[in-house]
DNA sequence: GCGAGTTATGTAACCGGTTACGGTTTGCCG
DNA sequence: CGGCAAACCGTAACCGGTTACATAACTCGC
């Protein structure tokens, strides 16, 4: 029933255990032809390490942890992607755990990883520090993504969210825009609080009333968000969505509304689906494959010693343009929506 | 620097390594003060048990191998998706590795989840069964998905590629398109090869010329054949894409060139990627995250005995009728495209 | 107060690899 | 051919858990 051991090969090849090791780890002290007649057995008996004893006696499993939030489509895939692609180039496996938005079950999802893998990866906007340090085994080596604070000793890596809401808004008011709706993300998310913060930020500085609307990063979201707005009084001529979902959901309500994009009422929306360019959504890039790429890099680093700079990255993602921001072309200050 | 281990425990409560053991895992024949003991060593050391120690002593790592050949988007994120639920739901982790459409990368893959996985979800649809056998460490328990042919021993999921496919074109053609074109997906895909069979079926049930262009799967595979169709001098009246990036990327280039869709050509696809509804293009949709979870479902039951019926699953896709296939309005022959 | 029966605990083997250490061969030299 | 170093190889300990089995403690009835 079971598979081959090492010691089947040993017996086989007429040899110890220790030369079956070392003959198919190619070390250098055994005879050649000793090699060859382990390899043989090897082959003969189909012999494949048990990976999981390999790494009890190492002390090092190859593998890395990845402990994400409930992602929604492209992000998710996006992301593990990149993470995959850098960690089979360098021989690890990912183990994967989502952690649906629940601190404690984040916590079990951690403490199974202990034995299984070196590093890990942890995405969690939605956790407060001091549970996530509570919750990390201490010992494990392990790179942030998108987390709240730094935690010491382990390096984060972010995207500076606050800065790309900052550059849509401020290529809104440079388009002629004026009264300009935020669509906020779910309530204690960090990406969310710091698109609005960069939303509040460029609100001040060109002193124009800001206006939040509740959303929570879906596209009913953004469709409630329209009916406000086209139900309120309130004078509005451009959305800045927390994300694109938000910004195609509302997208969609106005102009199902007869309420012209973005003749009577700019749209845009932040992370870049792949849908935003079909629906020519001006949106702020975040190249999330290449965040994980780049995680999956340092935690290797990290673990083979190479790299004993802890310090955070930080992406700046970019601006996309595209018609739903297209310059203003109404009066100045003219009526927008009443 | 290393983490407590179950002697340190011992230790620290004054007991055996055998009653840590016994006391954490819940066993009855411990006093309770003895466990109360072992718990608050425990706890006070931070204790977490190694599973890689763990899983070799009870041959059972709990963890469960998915191999997935380069997915794109939304299909990769499902999949997984429906997976982690299944699996977490289960006290089962995913360990994840990515097949570059290489085979002998596939089976390095594959190897190393030796004796860290109780058994393996392959999705291969563009390798030879043979290999595949060849590749997989027969001891493993495991679960195709479309792949190939059945394997012995495996149950295998799949969806009715063709069925779809047929339900497609009989669409097309109740609606009155005559002249329908084939973009097929690579060459030597399993999904592809049976979609294309659907489409052939139906067109000889109808006695319907058949007219297949090449694709990769890939939107601009679509926009290729979209030109090669508007230069060709073939009548065509609708286009079936065996994908939906490929009949986005055909509608796209049709729509430019000034080719109404569908009042000219319909367009059609295959998946129901989440573009497809904003496009409102018609397409078959297949529920992959629930065929993965059911996949992780199959496969913990075959692990835990649960399950001793290798039967294989078809999951029959759904047509999803959107306008880019509205019924023909143009006289019954009259020409589309020359 | 003593033996039987029950329950709690400890000892040590085991899972499948790696590797320090010591022993045996081999090769080479004088 | 003796002697020594170098190369090769085997034995056994170890990684961190689980658990069969042996042993100790405790209960109970008489």
């Amino acid at each position: 029933m079971g598979e081959a051991t090492i010691r089947d090969v040993a017996r086989r090849a007429e040899v110890s255990v220790a030369s079956v090791s070392r003959a198919l780890n190619g070390l250098d002290n055994v005879r050649a032809e000793t090699r060859e007649r382990v390899i043989k057995a090897a082959n003969e008996l189909g012999y494949v390490p048990h990976a999981g004893a390999r790494s009890l006696s190492l002390a090092r499993a190859h593998a890395i942890g990845v402990v994400l939030p409930d992602l929604h489509g492209e992000f998710f895939s996006e992301c593990v992607r990149g993470m995959d692609r850098e960690a089979s180039r360098r021989g690890y496996l990912l183990l994967l755990s989502n952690m649906h938005d629940d601190s404690d079950q984040a916590a079990v999802a951690l403490r199974a990883m202990r034995g299984r893998v070196d590093g890990l990866l942890v995405m969690a906007p939605h956790i407060a520090p001091e549970t996530l340090e509570h919750a990390i085994p201490p010992a494990l080596p392990s790179v942030m993504l998108n987390s709240h604070a730094d935690l010491p000793g382990r390096p984060a890596l972010r995207f500076d969210n606050r800065a790309g809401a900052e550059a849509m808004v401020e290529h809104l008011v440079a388009n002629g825009y004026r009264h300009i709706v935020h669509i906020a993300g779910p309530e204690g998310n960090l990406d969310a609080a710091q698109r609005a913060e960069g939303y509040l930020a460029v609100c001040a500085r060109h002193a124009l009333p800001p206006r939040i609307l509740a959303g929570d990063f879906n596209e009913e979201a953004g469709e409630a968000a329209a009916r406000t707005i086209l139900a309120s009084n309130t004078l509005t001529d451009a959305v800045f969505a927390a994300n694109d979902m938000m910004a195609i959901g509302c997208l969609h309500t106005l102009r199902s509304a007869g309420t012209g994009v973005p003749e009577k009422i700019a749209v845009a929306g932040f992370d870049d689906v792949p849908l935003a360019r079909y629906l020519s959504l001006s949106t702020v890039r975040v190249n999330i494959a290449e965040m994980g790429a780049r995680a999956v890099g340092r935690l290797i680093d990290l673990l083979e010693g190479k790299d004993l700079s802890r310090d955070s990255e930080t992406f700046t993602p970019e601006l996309v343009v595209r018609a739903t921001t297209a310059p203003r072309t109404a009066p100045k200050d003219g009526a927008a929506h009443a």
